[in-house]
DNA sequence: CCCTAAACGAGACGGTACGTCCGGTCTTAAT
DNA sequence: ATTAAGACCGGACGTACCGTCTCGTTTAGGG
């Protein structure tokens, strides 16, 4: 998979290198056709990596999914500054589901949120993961508020339910796109919602 | 688990009680506490059943799991009609709340969710369970346009989306109650969203 | 390795054409060349079966390893009636050395003996198929006894461990080899003992 | 296990101590109850000592186990020197037998004979240790010979393959006591044979 | 009214993945 | 330079679960 060169021992040290190896692959496997399995010993196996080194920093298979998951998703959606609530939660809205919305991408979100329903581990993963993501979306919606774009008594946490609710919904059951076009539509039904 | 009393064989038609009782245990293992687990063997030792009567009838694990759980959720949630929408819509969205708010419902569905996202088979009959669930929500909304308490031009399925991601998201996240509350105060905003 | 002709079900009861094929390929590998490591994995995959069936019937590795050699080693020795001590014994001990003395022979044994000190399964295996070989040689010496060549008081136990002793001794040091000319010279020294 | 007292290092120089506690610890585990396994891994940390320092010296756990067995065993087995084949005989053999009577000292002998079997550096310290106790035992018989005690062409390498067959036999199957009843009782069998 | 075909309970089977254990190698940091 | 510490790769272990298969039993319904 990637590993060609020899990556040296750094003694009694973590291997930095196995470690980022490990995520590598997870991710790249999840993402992948399907038809190799996502599996510790495939993961190993490609990371040119003993199971054993895996088991010593993480406690599960789903821990170490939802590690290499929660580090790629999420990066790069920068938070736009428009001025307005419209144009900031539209920007957001379409650099997240752009994100998000490639073949392998949904494929990868689908199959972590499923690991954390079962792995107790991976659960914890996926929740510190949501958390953070909201924190952004719900500093964002302060930040209208304090302009004034937002009535007083709106429920910014309900908020940020609806639009990562739509997302994850759409990601699990497929049952709609999501691309620019749905973004935006979103980005105005919330703006509407709030407006008061 | 049940299954107590004998169940007499029916020759060579389909033993409906041996249905009925595969697809009690399997729920009633998905709401249980996790201590034991949800494998084929476990649901056939617990229906008094063999495990080719369940190959027989479903093609996969993941398809007897979703049919017990399209059985059960849904049913029961009457579709109020107060003549407007935000009457209407509170009493659907609490009445669906109520339902899912239990622990053990709220178990069975997110492993049903799980299921549904590595079986093919689990992942069509959640897709034709979701369905059926947006078109009851769908019409309800429908009516309310019909009455002119939406503005035209609005995306009826993407309202649809926003309640129904609400509620998948917290049930999956677990980072917010599911209460009569929370139902109201979606309504609220959703009916705002809508009302132009 | 063998069982290239598909092996059928035998439904609910065990399948016998498996458990051959489990115990011929655990002595064919155990005399092979070393090359292919004697593991339960490849004791399975060679015998065309999964490891639950191997673990289904023998409690451990050392279990399986054990009743292979077992039900090898000892057949086909017969007990030869000539009428005299010397010549009983000397070509049964002739028939057991040459039985043990081909090399793959030595490798089989040689490792089951190490397993019977490891795996307690394995050692409740070895001491009954001792126990069983054992038996054989002591009749033979109590024929003689009842014949009159051996003098009363002779403790035929000792006599036996002498010459089992001296056989395991060579397999597991393999300090002197195991010929016929070395079963006969034993089966001299040992009638000379008893004659009294 | 041991080493509570800090041992200094010895900078350039081999470590004594350290080796000391090495081959301590490795009999005191192979002796033990079994519920402390007999790896690398234990006998460095009971030693106190890393796993490199055991492999720097030694080139397999094998022979570690070996050299720790051989250096007890045969140690303090005093020649007699009685006059008489039986006496020199059953001194020898009853005090061997002493040695290895122990519950300990029988299982320590029972694995380091399974790790010759498998390991080849263990397997070369077995046979050397093996050839020096045969050579002090054929040494005894030889003394015999030399006072006429032994009849001419009498083969006196295995007489010694019978008395350590014997041992050996006993103490990896477990059939037989080993107690000065039984050593006399082999020196006079034993005698009785070469007398001619 | 019997006889055959289908459904059934039971459970062995081949296969795949899990998470643990251990042997032997390697690097770091301390002495 | 040697040591204690311990991470690392490789690979075997024994368990769990899936979906398939066969057996022997039971009943319904066609001849």
């Amino acid at each position: 998979m990637t590993g060609e060169t020899r990556r040296p021992h750094t003694g009694r040290r973590r291997n930095e290198a196995a470690r980022r190896a490990i995520l590598d692959v997870a991710v790249e496997l999840l993402g992948g056709t399907g038809d190799t399995p996502v599996t510790i010993d495939t993961i190993a196996a490609a990371a040119g990596v003993g199971k054993q080194t895996i088991y010593r920093w993480w406690p599960s298979k789903g821990a170490v999914l939802l590690e290499a998951v929660a580090e790629r998703a999420g990066a790069d959606i920068p938070v736009p500054d428009t001025g307005s609530l419209l144009g900031d939660l539209g920007g957001f809205l379409r650099a997240t589901f752009r994100a998000v919305g490639h073949e392998r991408t949904v494929s990868v979100l689908r199959h972590a949120m499923a690991e954390a329903q079962r792995d107790p581990h991976a659960g914890e993963h996926m929740r510190a993961f949501i958390a953070g993501r909201r924190a952004v979306l719900r500093g964002l919606l302060e930040r209208a508020r304090d302009r004034g774009e937002v009535s007083p008594g709106t429920d910014l946490d309900l908020v940020v339910d609806q639009a990562y609710g739509v997302l994850w919904y759409r990601i699990l059951v497929g049952h709609a796109p999501l691309s620019a076009t749905e973004a935006d539509a979103l980005a105005r039904a919330l703006t509407a919602q709030v407006r008061g």
